[in-house]
DNA sequence: TGGGATTTGTTCGTATGTATT
DNA sequence: GAATACATACGAACAAATCCC
């Protein structure tokens, strides 16, 4: 076998949970998921942990997973993160591109354009990916995977927070960067990206919708009836 | 019970790696853990997974579970990361010192002080805590767990290419860097933590000592004796 | 090269804890 | 508040892969 059952279990739910089929809050328990996917339930336990490991999940004792449901303030804290990496990823790249990863780069914003039109799905997915391409290029393994796990969260609160079905970046700010990491425009790819990561942010961080708004609007009435 | 099984396993596991009693390299049986503190190989599965996912242990399939045992260039890497990160934490810290806060600070690092002359595993343990320390004042959970891997894995490379039983930190500049954040001086806040990463960097990546010299010398008399 | 010993991977039954009526 | 239903936590046993002689 290539790839270990759990991973497989693992890069399914994955997959599932940032394509939104399995929706923030989702219950997600071992014996229905194993019968599912034809695995028993440790496979299904291995996948999980490793999903709680990355914050995709929540995972409470006794009490099984979920899907993770990140707060606004989780939200905001985890795109603080996600700009200072990310800033250091086009940091490291000023310094290591090379015609090879530059054609690369073009050839995925590409593929993003290409998707843009057709749906939405796929588009947002791609739009992660270019992220995590970037990171990739830099080599560093850890960075790799933060961004990795930072692009799969943010996916996560877009869903939660965003506007529905919006994409998650303008593909317009990728070449934008490119072009600045092409030309070797160190100051400039640097503001490019925080200011992209920003707009996402700002993109993906609404208000949320009335749910919250609304105990605030019942408590109100009830003060004015003497509650 | 209060905290599951696996837990205080990966707990204790996770403080034997820190602390050197399993040095890098060591094969971890889940059979023999188990066994020594009394669990079954499930509960042990579960730790080594975890540890696994923070990159304190390297787990092959069907192979095993040891030690981490990080190259020089993973070494590279994880400082890079690490200084970025916790520059983003002072900066999040100017912006919120209280009173408290600053005495939470000190009082840690008279902990250090006093810790330092009486033995060196504690004084190591304990500068490592203070980063984690400040944190976990940002409050942001996520910059929390990523420093505290950050912090972890720098004490592995440590153990691995640092000058034996020397502290990761200077007290004093753990003492210079609660100044400036008392003091709301930004710029210099900054500027003393990437360059006390820094500072940390050079004392753990030494160049690797005789092992990884010895076969370009035995290469070098190789080509002299014609081979 | 082969085969036994050892270790990991997986299943599934039972125990335990949580939620609901 | 107790009993029941349900899901997870754990462990013993089996299957498969690797290591070592």
């Amino acid at each position: 076998m290539a790839v270990s059952k759990s991973d497989a279990v693992y890069r399914t739910l994955k997959r599932a949970i940032l394509d939104q089929l399995l929706a923030a809050g989702t219950k997600l328990p071992e014996d229905s998921i194993g019968e599912r996917l034809g695995v028993s339930r440790t496979i299904v336990r291995q996948a999980l942990a490793r999903l709680n490991g990355e914050g995709l999940i929540e995972l409470q004792p006794h009490r099984g997973a979920c899907v993770a449901q990140p707060s606004l303030e989780e939200g905001r804290d985890i795109f603080v993160v996600r700009r200072a990496l990310e800033a250091l990823v086009v940091e490291i790249l000023n310094d290591k591109m090379t015609p090879q990863k530059i054609k690369k780069l073009e050839t995925h914003v590409e593929i993003e354009d290409k998707a843009r039109a057709s749906h939405a799905a796929a588009s947002i997915q791609l739009a992660g990916e270019f992220h995590v391409l970037l990171a990739n290029l830099t080599n560093n393994s850890l960075l790799i995977r933060y961004v990795t796990e930072l692009v799969s969260r943010s996916s996560l609160i877009l869903s939660l927070y965003g506007r529905p079905h919006s994409s998650e970046c303008g593909v317009s700010e990728h070449r934008e960067m490119i072009d600045a990491l092409a030309a070797g425009d160190r100051n400039r790819a640097r503001d490019l990206m925080i200011h992209h990561i920003d707009a996402i942010a700002a993109r993906a961080l609404l208000q949320p919708p009335s749910e919250d708004a609304f105990p605030d609007l019942l408590a109100a009435y009830g003060r004015e009836e003497g509650l």
